[in-house]
DNA sequence: CGGGTTGCTTGACGATCTCAAGCATCAATG
DNA sequence: CATTGATGCTTGAGATCGTCAAGCAACCCG
């Protein structure tokens, strides 16, 4: 009676389990944000943007409404974090791009998420490999829906 | 070249994926909560009220400050959906519990998470137990963390 | 050019969150 | 018992987040 057999867990442990792992890795990232003065949606917004993204995108992106991304990236754009610039195929667009402090930013964040990694680092290349592929599974059923 | 050859993810990769992962499952529970006319911050209490929880272990629970917790609490109060009870030990301590119809709710917000269910419907049996148990490993890692 | 759509911003309002302050109660001490 | 310190909860101020409704500019189409 050491080793637990490993029975076939229920649906409902299986949920239990990805939503407290899911809040914890989302308190690891918020954390991390916080210490580089960002709230975790910033951070959030931030880690989205790898190339130059509208406004609309962002909204999209984080499923919100388009007035509540304005707000974000003023602030991001007063702490010289994102830059909004003019669309040359559309004037109404406004693209959003992270400034190099910016990048940098969120590089740090995402390097800065220790749980996480240590979490991580408990998995063999082999374990890391299946729980990729399995997670990668559940991936379309959970992309974002309507 | 049909099936992908499994290479192994980089971390990076994982990181990524299980952070998408976690706000696709946030999204679907905050949908859901939404339908009974709740925040997701509502519900996320709601759904730790298994028993009589002091305001403080909610707070603890919920990684906040205490003062949240009273509006959350208060909302919830006058919804009928929790209920607060005197400490019979502690004349200090208020005790949450969830009243009937708070459990009734919780339970349905759980079981309207389509998106989620589905995807975990798409795997098998034994897919399961091996998701659950390197999932399980994972979380000594992210739990808390101060 | 006129009319409908789209992209972004603004303003109002509620919910969430933190911090500082305050009150009541508990626990430990003299 | 009275004092002191810690603990549990609430309140109030202030910032962020989130929605909706309204508005303006620019696009698209006929």
């Amino acid at each position: 009676m050491t080793a637990t057999a490993p029975r076939t867990p229920t649906k409902a442990q299986l949920l239990e389990l990805v939503a407290a792992l899911g809040t914890a890795q989302w308190q690891d990232f918020a954390a991390a944000a916080a210490r580089h003065g960002l709230t975790s949606v910033q951070a959030k917004l931030l880690s989205q943007l790898k190339g130059p993204v509208p406004m609309r995108g962002l909204a999209t992106l984080l499923v919100c409404d388009a007035s509540n991304v304005t707000g974000i990236v003023d602030r991001l754009e007063a702490r010289g974090l994102v830059r909004r610039e003019p669309d040359p195929a559309d004037r109404r667009v406004k693209n959003v791009v992270a400034t190099d402090e910016g990048h940098e930013t969120i590089r740090r964040v995402r390097a800065e998420m220790q749980a996480t990694h240590s979490a991580l680092d408990t998995l063999d290349e082999e374990e890391r490999t299946t729980l990729y592929g399995l997670l990668e599974r559940l991936r379309p059923g959970l992309e974002h829906r309507g």
